[in-house]
DNA sequence: TAATTAATTTAGATTAGTCTAAAAATATTT
DNA sequence: AAATATTTTTAGACTAATCTAAATTAATTA
């Protein structure tokens, strides 16, 4: 079994691996994990040991197979627990974060396959991020930032970029959640800012900061 | 906020001192943590720097109205969560004590309130154990073992002292559940083995041994 | 390409929790 | 009450994870 601290690094790793980056660095993952670079080495050395990572001093690191399977299985568990939260326990989508990172490491097969079946097997978080099946296998979603739609679009809310709690406090103000479907009424040639409609009733400008953080797929 | 580890000692120590003793050994905390004497002392000195126990050298040791509450949260948590794994996710009595012993770490009032609310304020857990409220209190029953009781009474199963996989699946084998009603249909003197009666259809004999750790109630 | 800057690694310490072996205190026996 | 046995504590060491400061390697710039 991985501590829980190696779990939290192979995480890491993997979502920077997935947003671009080929190989990743040691102050990457320090800044990710809010650590110091000669923690992240030490750490790289134990990883690389059991074969969890392809680490060569000074190249940067990729997870190998083993590793991956071990980080997909740490964000399976988060997105799963999550979303029992919300639908479970009424938690709001601001609140799960954090219990989740605690509840990710709990070390019961049976627990998250039943976890899985009580939720009936989602798909998908309440951020809208795919939750991985027991094998690993994550099912992508095709969508894009609404800063990159054009005036007229009609889109539906997949999800959100930044998982912040006051991003995602901001969008609930707002009226903005997941499913939503979206108008995109203007974009403001200057700094591309959006003018947009929510569910056909209300209307909302939303500056391009916040389009970028914001996923959607045409209906 | 107490480590892990803390937590496990103050449990042990919590649990010494229900079942009799006054103030605790550290070779019975050790025997309890699996684990060795001197690790014990060393922590010992740790828990009472931070006024969770009462502790004098070679005196042996009690909690503080601090440690008892700590222990009590523990407790709270662990026994909720049992009855979570049972009640929502078709665990069996014997398979929960293993996941719950991690989940009773997770550090979340929300969380432990929540899933509180979901099972609808239970106050007695799978095993029959009393879950303490919020505040640390705890509803007693009257239980006793049904070796106590003599031919002819008629009782309600209410718990179990052995908390084992093995007592439990032999339990669940004989046809033995909590709640149901046993008669005492004879006491054989020589070994003080039982032959009773389960929710007048079935008939059982029962060592001694096993008659000590189930408890009843007169009905 | 040499010099400078930035990133990474090493060296050496620290903390929490654990251990073994030895010393000290307490309990039990005779 | 002295001798013996048991329990508990101390001393010193180990591991995992972390840190700071110094050294090394790689990248950038002049």
């Amino acid at each position: 079994m991985n501590s829980f601290t190696s779990e939290n690094y192979l995480k890491a790793i993997y979502k920077l691996v997935e947003h671009g980056n080929d190989a990743v660095s040691t102050n990457a993952i320090a800044q990710k994990m809010s650590t110091k670079a000669a923690s992240v080495t030490d750490m790289l050395k134990k990883l690389a040991d059991k074969k969890l990572i392809n680490y060569q001093k000074y190249q940067g690191v990729s997870l190998t197979p083993k590793g991956e399977k071990a980080a997909l299985t740490v964000i399976r568990k988060h997105r799963l627990w999550e979303m029992f939260l919300m639908e479970k326990l009424d938690f709001k989508w601001d609140e799960v974060h954090d219990v989740a990172e605690q509840l990710e490491h709990i070390d019961s097969e049976k627990l998250i396959s039943q976890i899985d079946k009580f939720l009936n097997y989602p798909k998908f978080d309440p951020h809208g991020d795919p939750i991985p099946d027991m094998n690993g296998k994550i099912q992508q979603q095709k969508s894009k930032a609404i800063s990159k739609y054009k005036k007229n679009d009609i889109v539906k809310i997949t999800g959100v970029v930044d998982h912040s709690a006051s991003f995602l406090q901001y969008l609930d103000k707002s009226g903005l959640a997941l499913g939503n479907e979206i108008k995109i009424k203007d974009v403001v040639e200057f700094d591309r800012s959006l003018h947009i409609v929510i569910n056909k009733r209300s209307t909302l400008f939303i500056s391009n900061d916040v389009a970028k953080n914001i996923l959607a797929i045409t209906k």
